[in-house]
Parts: C-alpha cells; sequence; structure tokens
DNA sequence: AGTCGTATAATACAATTGTTTGATTCAATC
DNA sequence: GATTGAATCAAACAATTGTATTATACGACT
C-alpha cells in the first residue's frame, strides 16, 4: 500500500473518531494528511467507501481477537458451563486492548455506534461474531428468556460504545486520569456481569 | 407561539433524532414543516440556537420530573437507606415515559449523545440533575469508592442513550415488537441495579 | 387612514460539500 | 529510449450548506 494511501487512512481514522463521520469533510482530512484531495477518491472510490475501509482494517482483527478467546476461554471451561464474565472478557478485551497504541480506532468505534453508522457497518463485518456472541451467552445464562438475554446485549453494546468514547465526564468531580484499558474492562466485566446475572424484571421471586 | 415556530420546532426534533443534527439541514426542515427558510434564523437565529431550543422543551420537564421522583422516593424511604434501584427508576423512567407519545425526543437524546453533543448540552440545562443524583448514588451506595461510583454512572448513561436509540437490533433473531417504555425502564432497572451493587473490579473478596 | 411591530416570503450570499476532470510526474517494462 | 500504467496534482464541477438581505403582508393601536 503507498505511502499517501496509508496516511489518508490513518488520518481519516483520527478525524472521524474525533469528530464524527458526518462531520469530517475530505478537505480536512486531505489537509492534516498532507496529500492531494483527488487522492481520496482515487485510492478509496468515495467518502463512504473510505470509511468502509477505516473500519474493516481494524475490526477485522478485533474480531479475529474476539473469537480466539472465546474458543480459549471455553476450551479452559473443558466441558462445564463458561462464566458470563468470560464470555464478556472475550468480546470486550479485544476493542479496548490496543487502545494506548491506537486510541483513534476505539473513538471510532464509539462513534459509529452514536451515529447509527454501527447498523449497517455491523451487519457487513460483524455479524458472523455477533451471532457466535450470542450463543456463548445463551449457553452462559441457560435461565434468562431469550427476549430479555437480547435486551442485556443490547444494553452491553451501549455501555460498550460510550465507554469506549471515553471516561467519565471529569466536570463530574475528578480528574480523569490517563485512560487504561485493562482497568476499565475489568469495571466493565464486574459491571456487565452482575447485570446479565440479575434477576429478570418480570420474573417471579422463589 | 406562533404556528410555524412551533412547527419548525417540532419538524427539527423530528428529524435530528432521525437523522443526527450534522446530516440534517435546515432546508430539510423547513420542506417538511412547510415553512419559509428565513422563519427558523427569524424565530431562532441559527441552527445550534434551534437545537438548543429543541433540547431544552423537553428536558426542562424531564428534569424535573426527574427529581420530583427522587424526592417522593426519598420521603418514603424516611431515614432508611434508598435503594439503588429506586434512584436508577427516578433517573431514568421520566425520559422512557412519554416515549409512545413523542419518540421523536427519545431519539434526539440518544443521538445527542452519540453525536458528543450532549456534554454540551448537559452543562447547560442537565448540571443540577446531574450532581443531585451522584449525591444520591453515593448515598444508596456507601461503600463503593467514589471513582468506580462515576464509572458506573457513565456506564449507565451509555446504557441509556443506546436503549432509548431503539431495541435491540432485530437482526438478531427477533421482531421488534412494539417499544413497551414500562418495560424497557424496568428491564433497565434490574440490570443496571446488579451493575451498581456489584463488588468493585479491585476490591478483596473476604 | 396611517403607523408600527411582527411575521412570512423570495432571493441572493459566500462558504463548503463530495466528486470529477485533465494534465503531469515517474518508475517499470518492452 | 519509447510505452505503459499507476500515482499525484491543480483546478473546476454542481450541489448543498448556514446565513443575510430586502420586500411584502397582516393586524393592532393611535
Amino acid at each position: 500500500m503507498t505511502e499517501t494511501k496509508q496516511k489518508i487512512l490513518d488520518t481519516a481514522e483520527r478525524l472521524f473518531g474525533d469528530q464524527g463521520y458526518a462531520a469530517t469533510s475530505l478537505r480536512h482530512i486531505i489537509a492534516d494528511a498532507g496529500v492531494n484531495l483527488a487522492a481520496i477518491h482515487y485510492h478509496y472510490g468515495s467518502k463512504e467507501e473510505l470509511l468502509d475501509e477505516v473500519v474493516m482494517r481494524k475490526a477485522g482483527p478485533v474480531n479475529a481477537e474476539r473469537l480466539a478467546l472465546l474458543d480459549r476461554y471455553e476450551a479452559e471451561a473443558g466441558s462445564g458451563p463458561l462464566a458470563v464474565e468470560k464470555v464478556l472478557e472475550a468480546f470486550l478485551a479485544p476493542v479496548f486492548s490496543g487502545a494506548d497504541r491506537r486510541p483513534q480506532f476505539v473513538r471510532l468505534m464509539g462513534r459509529m455506534y452514536g451515529e447509527g453508522l454501527m447498523t449497517m457497518i455491523a451487519g457487513r463485518h460483524f455479524q458472523p461474531t455477533v451471532t457466535r456472541f450470542i450463543e456463548a451467552f445463551r449457553r452462559a445464562l441457560p435461565d434468562l428468556p431469550n427476549e430479555e438475554l437480547l435486551w442485556r446485549i443490547h444494553f452491553m453494546i451501549g455501555t460498550m460504545a460510550h465507554a469506549l468514547f471515553g471516561p467519565p465526564n471529569p466536570r463530574l468531580g475528578v480528574e480523569s486520569p490517563p485512560l487504561d484499558a485493562q482497568s476499565v474492562v475489568q469495571r466493565l466485566v464486574a459491571f456487565l456481569g452482575a447485570g446479565f446475572r440479575a434477576r429478570a424484571a418480570g420474573s417471579e421471586e422463589k
């Protein structure tokens, strides 16, 4: 891949993450990347295809790592049940893991969810991973009604997307320390794990 | 308020919610509202001020209802501790309560979070409410470290925003029934309540 | 009737948007 | 050394953006 093509991808990833897709103009990208405007369409065809490339470049490895982690945890658990916390960790850790090295992408993912572009993107690149994880969640929580499970996965996605977006608003009272990806994952797993294990709202108390 | 001014507000609310702020043009708004382009600037001054009006019109009552609910629950609890589920319900229910009557606004709130405009808006109109609720959460969960508490509130906001955005992706396997706001709040309270109650990730097991 | 302030209207503005066009550079291949 | 094809470039495209200007219509009050 030529240097220009690479720089466009890197810069687009950063700017899409910082300002969102709709709010980022191609001219802003080429200015920061130091390339010519036509290069974007020459290499990628259109703005939307550029976004696709940006996402695909990182989403592929992330999803592969997710599935690999899930495989490993399931192997470690043997025939026994897999704790929901392990499923969560397999799903969340790969997204955050390289946060210090590539914080742009992490923010981008949060943005995509927020702009509603994730539904489109997910359909293209995330479907197999999502399906596999739904199965894992179902096995980890066999007593949870299916509808409730899907809602909770929905909640989890929202929590993850917002956490990807950044730390709690510092105006709320604390200084934001340098974001430690691993500790965020730990917080998420503890929080979401308990949420998943909670008794469903409508179910009877025995 | 004149009819034109009202129609602009209603239409802007719907379109901002459907497509986001950056992706919605003033001309799209006036076309749907059936009014003149200049009317927007005559009545509101600018696109950003229009967004402010849209949010403020609904956010005020919602926050008032939140605080009123919190007052009531605290009164009912007397001097005893207030369950975190009650705090959650006071915070969440007012946003979802009118979802069937005004689904546009609910979606708009989700959009604002996603586009990162909520930080700006929250600072203008939500600060007192947020401060009050942080105190309530702190009292409900006195053993939780402050930093962890703020992270969990952060998680809660993300979950809420994503839930506001709509039901789980129907492609995941189920048909989406007509969104029942009350049942969503119940699901959220059960899920988030358990998450808030979870032992903090780093804390020792006794 | 005439004046005033509010509201609506058509139109134009300058800036920015994504996209396209040709020309030019340059290294590899014949 | 000529040819080819990929890559870069400046320039322009038509469309859309938020905003501003100016004029007209309407109703209330003097």
